[in-house]
Parts: structure tokens; sequence; C-alpha cells
RNA sequence: GCCGGGGUGGUGGAAUGGUAGACACGGCGGACUUAAAAUCCGCUGCCGAAAGGCGUGUGGGUUCGAAUCCCACCCCCGGCACCA
């Protein structure tokens, strides 16, 4: 008897060997057959849980696979170490963000070792790290230099109990603070921003990526690009400058039909319009509208609300006089700030018209409308009327009219907007990386310059909140001398957001220990774009879109090449708790990885993650599937150590054995080909299955018996690590089975020497026969005709039919 | 409301126009064992004694043949949501 599989001592023996020998660790400077597969990088959140093993183990198994195949494969691992929880959890405990966040880093990595991925840990990035964040100081001067960085004054959330700024995630729906439960309030702050909407066209171009449709739409919606006119109304009140009121409309068709004009409350010319009598309740309004947070103002639940400003605008094309009133679904950055209303052909200006008593003439008429009102916005396509010269001609044909009248009257022009807005970047926060800018009296907003590099976050600062960004706290960081006079000046306090981190941390991977830039030029030429990334897709549309963004202004830079980031994305299923909630302790359904790892072992816990179903799709994790999954590598174990007792060798059964090995070799890697590893298992499964039929047999030739055992070992080995190993090396196999080539297959030795012949009758399948695998259409059909159990059905009754598909299948149509 | 994904045995799932339920869990039976665990072998969609019938959310359609394609509807999950 051979000895038993003990997973413990053979996973640590082998961490162990691996890591001695650097067998994961790449050369990048030689990039033949180069194969960059990346995983989203963990946040130092403490323990790594279910989810983090969902994403990686899986990763891992690719990237094995990828090098069993042939490629040169960096895998690269690092940590997203700055950042609001860190922030948190350091003042709930009262330690510093950084001693918290580096002791997380350290139990994460010997939690990532338990489950012997091949990482390359020779690259690991930290984005805390001084040498990691002054490259994103760096990108911002860059940035800034190019105008794609500016400052504005932008509104944030504000508790005023804790007088601090809130992060969305801290303002619960309701609108308050989720640490106090005050009323979270709009305060107006002067910020930075990234001018992603410079490259809106471009990141709206998906030609050179596989990426799941899901994202791919998702990121189109949210770029929101939508054309249509950009019109002017005419404005003629006394002593004011401004002669019109600009209006962004996709439906130009529908201008006769306004009957007011909507302003944003916060639209620059609402004070200078109000007239005195409604100047309490506008300012009212405005009042109550900020102090709602943009959840609460953009909810489509409420009912419309506004006030009349007192002033009229004139439609320029029917020459009427349109109420100018202010409501606070108009948003001020979408679009011009201002709303043509035209309740018959648009849901919401009919509700908003409906409340206010404003009238709501057809200008769109429907194929069969009889003139009476409507019931509801008509928002389909229909005949224009009541609109001057351009009745009668369909609304299509009116859009384009319109917008061609418009711009030769010179009242509009054609115009795109987008729904994106430009990326906020600053954050009122302590743990994240300085913005390298100084502000001057004199000279302004002046950027650090390079050589100085970076600008260290203090350490002692106060996170605490106070009600200022805590480095405005701190009076060493604060003040310094302007770069360019010498003379007193301020530093910007505020942080980055943690996303730019992310923007370009794969290509710090590459060169992490690089001075002379964030990375080696050369290795970035060679080693990007990345291949495959993997992760979850709640990054959709945040650090997806940024990082795509990011690149193309890396590109304009010159630093890299190529027109995205991301070759192929794969976006991972979301793991749930047993009771198919969310994992959260408060529901006290975590499934705590190191117990199982501990229990089971690596090698099953990984299989087991991969085996539960498609790799997209997650689910509930229940535990009570993991035997399956221990037998299985258990037999694997005992097949590959306990050969059979070999006697009289049968040519037959041989053949068949070689059948099944080849059979499985094209399964299992049509199926990682595609990361199917639920179907790859249950193939390998069946080959184990296969293996202990024959070995009671014993009559099968030593050499089939040996390839055999030699495939199924290294098809498991991207599955499971160790366990391949440790086997590998039993049955004599050359160190590292990682680096042995991927079993191959042979289509002459796949093909069945007999078929089962299914015969139907009217599509009822009647007869199953066994048959010869070549064999020919009439033999075939005459041999489904002489079965007894299909003459019962057919007897008697006319056969107007048969149809034949070749080596499976006669359907006999009767009657 | 809009966009995307999905609905198959007691359970996780397989099958993308041709044998529905691969593989696995669980269950039942057997072998081994003093016994249990582990291990090994067999059976296991539902109804039916059998012949056979029924069966992939619901209803209709296309086809010799539909889980798979088309139409309508119901439910679940994810995302977006007053975007002019």
């Amino acid at each position: 008897m051979t000895e038993r599989y003990r997973p413990q001592e053979i996973e640590n023996k082998w961490h162990k060997k691996w890591e001695e020998d650097a067998l994961y660790t790449v050369d990048l400077d030689d990039s033949t057959d180069h194969f960059y597969f990346l995983t989203m990088l963990p946040y130092t959140s403490g323990d790594l849980h279910v989810g983090h093993w969902y994403a990686m183990a899986p990763s891992d198994a690719a990237a094995r696979y990828k090098r069993m195949r042939g490629k040169r494969v960096f895998f690269p691992i690092g940590f997203d170490a700055f950042g609001l929880p860190a922030e948190n959890a350091a003042i709930k405990r009262g330690i510093h963000p950084r001693k918290w966040t580096y002791e997380n880093v350290d139990r994460m990595r010997g939690q990532l070792r338990s489950m012997g991925a091949m990482w390359d840990w020779s690259h690991e990035a930290i984005s805390a790290d001084p040498e990691f964040y002054r490259w994103n100081q760096w990108f911002f001067i860059k940035m800034f230099e190019k105008g794609l960085a500016y400052r504005k004054k932008a509104p944030a959330n504000w508790c005023p109990q804790d007088q601090t700024v809130l992060a969305n995630e801290q303002v619960l729906p309701n609108g308050t603070c989720e640490r106090c439960g005050a009323t979270v309030v709009q305060r107006d702050l002067e910020q930075w921003f990234f001018r992603i909407r410079n490259y809106a066209d471009e990141l709206l171009d998906f030609s050179h990526m596989e990426w799941p449709e899901q994202i791919v739409t998702m990121q189109r919606n949210w770029i929101g690009r939508s054309e249509g006119l950009e019109v002017e109304f005419g404005l003629e009140i006394p002593g004011l400058e401004e002669k019109a009121i600009r209006v962004f409309t996709t439906r130009p068709d529908t201008i006769f039909g306004v009957t007011s004009m909507v302003l944003a409350p916060e639209h620059p010319l609402v004070p200078l319009i109000t007239t005195p009598d409604r100047k309490a309740e506008v300012e009212a309004y405005i009042a109550q509208a900020r102090r709602q947070t943009e959840i609460e103002r953009l909810s489509t639940e409420r009912e419309k609300t506004g006030v009349f400003t007192g002033a009229y605008c004139k439609n320029l094309l029917s020459g009427e006089q349109v109420p100018i009133w202010i409501a606070d679904y108009a948003l001020l950055w979408y679009g011009t700030g201002a709303v043509m209303g035209v309740p018959a052909h648009d849901q919401r200006d009919f509700e908003f018209a409906q409340k206010f008593g404003l009238p709501c003439p057809v200008v769109i008429a429907p194929p069969d409308w009889d003139g009476s009102a409507l019931e509801e916005a008509y928002t389909e396509p229909g005949t224009m009327v009541n609109s001057g010269q351009f009745d009668g001609i369909t609304n299509e044909d009116g859009k384009k009219a319109i917008a061609d009248y418009v711009e030769q009257q010179g009242w509009g022009k054609r115009t795109v907007t987008y729904r994106i807005r430009d990326w906020l970047i600053s954050r009122q926060r302590y743990w994240g990386t300085p913005i390298p800018m100084v502000h001057c009296p004199v000279h302004g907003e002046v950027a650090v310059p390079e050589d100085e590099l970076p600008v260290l976050l203090p350490e002692d600062a106060e996170f605490k909140p106070t009600g200022e960004s805590p480095l405005a706290r701190h009076e060493g960081f604060l003040n310094t001398t302007c770069p360019k006079c010498g003379g007193p000046a301020r530093r910007e306090t505020d942080t980055m957001d943690t996303f730019m981190d992310s923007n370009w941390y794969f290509m710090r991977y590459l060169s992490p220990d690089y001075s002379d830039g964030p990375f080696r030029p050369d290795l970035a030429e060679a080693w990007s774009p990345v291949d495959q990334y993997t992760g979850g897709a709640e990054h959709a549309v945040m650090h997806l879109l940024y990082v795509r963004f990011f690149w193309k202004v890396m590109r304009d830079m010159g630093m890299v090449e190529g027109p995205e980031p991301f070759k192929r994305l794969f976006n991972q299923g979301q793991i749930l708790g047993p009771d198919g909630q969310r994992m959260s302790k408060s529901r006290g359904n975590v499934v705590a990885p190191d117990e199982q790892v501990q229990k089971y072992g690596a090698d099953t816990f990984r299989c087991y993650l991969m085996f539960i179903g498609p790799w997209d799709e997650g689910g509930p994790f229940r535990l009570d599937g993991i035997s399956g999954i221990e037998r299985w590598l258990n037999r694997v174990w005992t097949a590959a150590l306990e050969p059979p007792k070999f006697g009289q060798v049968d040519e037959a059964a041989t053949r068949g054995l070689r059948r099944l090995t080849h059979k499985t070799a094209r399964r299992v890697t049509e199926d990682m080909d595609e990361y199917r590893w639920n179907t790859a298992i249950a193939a390998l499964m069946e080959m184990t299955n296969g293996l202990y039929a024959v070995r009671e047999k014993g009559v099968v030739d030593r050499s089939a018996w040996s390839d055999a055992i030699s495939a199924l070992v290294r098809m498991t080995a991207p599955l499971a690590p160790h366990i391949s190993e440790e086997l590998w090396e039993r049955i004599g196999g050359p160190y590292s089975i990682h680096q042995q080539a991927w079993p191959t297959w042979d289509a002459d030795l796949v093909r069945e020497e007999e078929v089962t012949l299914v015969v139907q009758v009217n599509g009822k399948v009647r007869d199953r026969i066994q048959v010869p695998a070549g064999i020919d259409e009439e033999t075939a059909k005459a041999t489904a005709m002489a079965s007894p159990h299909v003459k019962r059905y057919v007897e008697g009754q006319p056969v107007r039919r048969v149809v034949y598909i070749p080596g499976k299948l006669v359907n006999i149509v009767v009657g």
C-alpha cells in the first residue's frame, strides 16, 4: 500500500521548494512568447476571503495552463493599499493607517501563498509605498502641464455634525451621515479634475478589445453620448446683457410644442432674471435643492417640483413667449443646464406641466390621432402638426429640417453631449497620494518640481475627522515656499482618488524598483498591453473606464503603444454565502477560506471553487459538495501510484484506454481555453473513473497506462498544482511539472469504433442501436427499420420520410 | 422604467437544432470491517406492476426533430435610472 494523500504536508513542502528555486520568477528581459496575465490587485482589507480565492485561484489555473502551453507567462501581484477603509479602520482602532495596512499586507501575503499560485513576488508593488505614489504625483504634474488636470469648485457631501467631507458610500440612501445620522448637505469646495471627457469619443471605440458585452454596454451607457441640437431662446430683460438662453435637445422636431423653459436651480442666469415678486420663493427653492444630495434629487419616485421665476423667453421659431421656471430635475452639468419643456412629447415634461397647469399642445400627431388631449406623453414617430412651415412631414424629417433651419438662422448648431462628467480626483482625506501642487498667492497653482518628488505623506498628521482635510492641519506639511518665486505658499492638502493607483499599477509591476520613471520603457514596449485581465464586474464603469482613459493619456505622452491596456477581460461571478446572500460578518454567513484550506488543503479548495459552476456566474457557496473533489483527488493519487497488476494484454481495452486519454486531452484543452473549469474537471473525473475501471481488469498495455497517468497528472497541474507536482515526482517525471508541455491529442485515436445510433419514429426515441462508427446511410436506415421496437410504431403506416444524421440518428416519419 | 444575465432532478450543474439530466453532492442497496469512518461496486428525473406516458418558468409558433430558434407573458439576479 502506498501512503495516503496528505495535502497539508505536500503543500507546505512544495511552497518552500518552489520559492527556493524561484520557479515562478520570470526574466522579463526575454519577452519571447510573452503573455501578460493580470488579476485585479487585492485591497489590503485584512483577511483573504472566499471572493479573493474565487477571483484568483482560477486565474492562477489559467496562467499555469498558458505556461504549459508554451507561453512565457508574467503573473504578478501587488496590493491596493491607500483609501478610506484603511483610514476608517485606523480611526476605529486608534492605530495609524500605515501600520494597519502593512500588517494586513503581511498577513495577506501568507494567505495568498497558501493558495499555491504562481505569482512572481519579485515584481510586487504596493500603492502606499512612496516609490509607487511618487509616480502618481509625477503623472499628475504631467497632466496638469498638458491641461488635463484642472481645478474648479464642486460640491462635496458635507456632514455638519461631524464637520467632515463624506464619500458617497458614507452617505446613507436617505441622505444622512452613516456615522452620526445627521442630514448631509452639499458644500462647494475647490477640487481637482481630470479631463476624461476629452477622450469620451475615443473611449466609445471598443473595437480593439475582447471584453464581455455587458461591460462594454455599461461603459457605453455611462459615457452616454447623445446627438442633438443646441438652440437659443430669446431673452429680452431690461438691463441684462445676456440675450439668449441656450438649451440642448435631442428632439428639435418638438420645438413648436415648448410651453416652458426649465433651468437648473444653480443656473447662473437664475438670479439675474428672477422678478422681484418671485425672488423669495425662488431663493427658498434653491436653498432646499442644495440641501439634498444628488441621489435624492435624482430619484424618479419623487413628484415634480419647481417654481416660476416670473421671467419669459421667446421661442424664436414660433415667436411665442415661454415662461421660465426652475426645477431640480434640470441638471446644471448636463447639456446647457436648461431644458425646453415639451409636455406632449416628453413624459417628464408632461408630469411637470400637469402639476403646474401648463398647456400641452400636440406637435407630433400619432398615426390615428383624433385631435383629443393626450393621457401621457407621445414619444413615438408621427407627423408634424402645429409647427408652422414644417407641418405635414414626418418627425424624423422634421428633426433634420428644424436643425438645418436653426443653423441657417444662426440660432444654434448641432452638438454632441455626454453624460459622463470629468473625473473628480480630489479627496479630503489623509490616506492617499498627496496632490503635488502648491498654492502661491502670486503665481496661483504651481506644480511641485519633479526633482522634489515624492511629496511625502507625513506620518504624524492627525487623520481623525476634524472638519478639514487632515493635511490642512499639519503645519509642517501645509506651509512651504513657491517653486517659482520662493515666497511663502501653501501646499494642496487634498489627496488623490485611489483609482489613480489602479490606472497604471500593472505597468509598475514590470519594473517595481525602477527610479527613472514610472516603468522601464523597454519592458513596457515588450510586455504591454496586458493579454488577459480578470476581476470583478463591480469595476465596470469606474476602474475599467479610468484605466482606459489613463492608458490613452500615457499613449499621448509617448510612454506606451496601442489603443487599449487590456486585450481581453474576463469577469468572474460573485460568490455568495450559503444562504444566497452577500457574505458579511453581520449576517454570519462568511466562509473563511483559511479554515477550509486547513481542513481539505488548497488543491481541494481551489478545485471545488472551480467545480461549482461556470466561473462567470458565481453563486452561493455551499460546502456540501467539496467531498466530491476530495474523493476525486484521492482517486487521482491512488490511480497514479497504484498501477494495475499487468497481465494478458487485451488490444481492444488498450485502444479504449488510449482513446480515453486522447479524448480527455481534447475536452480539457477546449474547456481550459474558455475557462470552463467545471466541465474540465468533470472530464478529468470521468477519465479517473475510467482508469479505475481499467485498473480492476489489468488487461492493458503498460505504456498506454503510463501515458494515461502522465497526461492526467499534467492536466490536473494547473488546477491542483501541489498534488500534481508530488505525483509527478513520484512517477518519476522531471522537475517541475509546471514546466512540462501540455498533453496533445491525436484525432485518429479519439475516434470511436462504435457509435450509438438513435432511432426515432416521428421524433420520439424508440431504440438505440450500437453500430460501427463508419456505417453508411443505407445500412444505418436498414438497421433502424429492422429494429423490433421501431417496427411496432411503423407497421401499417406509410413512411413519408426518413431523416439521417450521419453516425447519430435516424428519424422515420410516418402517418 | 431602460439595459444585461438567467429560470433544467431533492441540490450544484451538463447539454447551443439531433439520446435531456454528463460530472458531482445527497439518498438507497451491496462488498470490506467486531463496529464505525474511510475505501470499492451498483442503482437513483417523475408517474406506472409493466407496456408505456410525462418532463427543461408559462402559453403559442417554426421544424422530421426544440432546453436550444421566433413571438407573447411571468419570476429571479446584476447594472443604470428625471440625461433634456
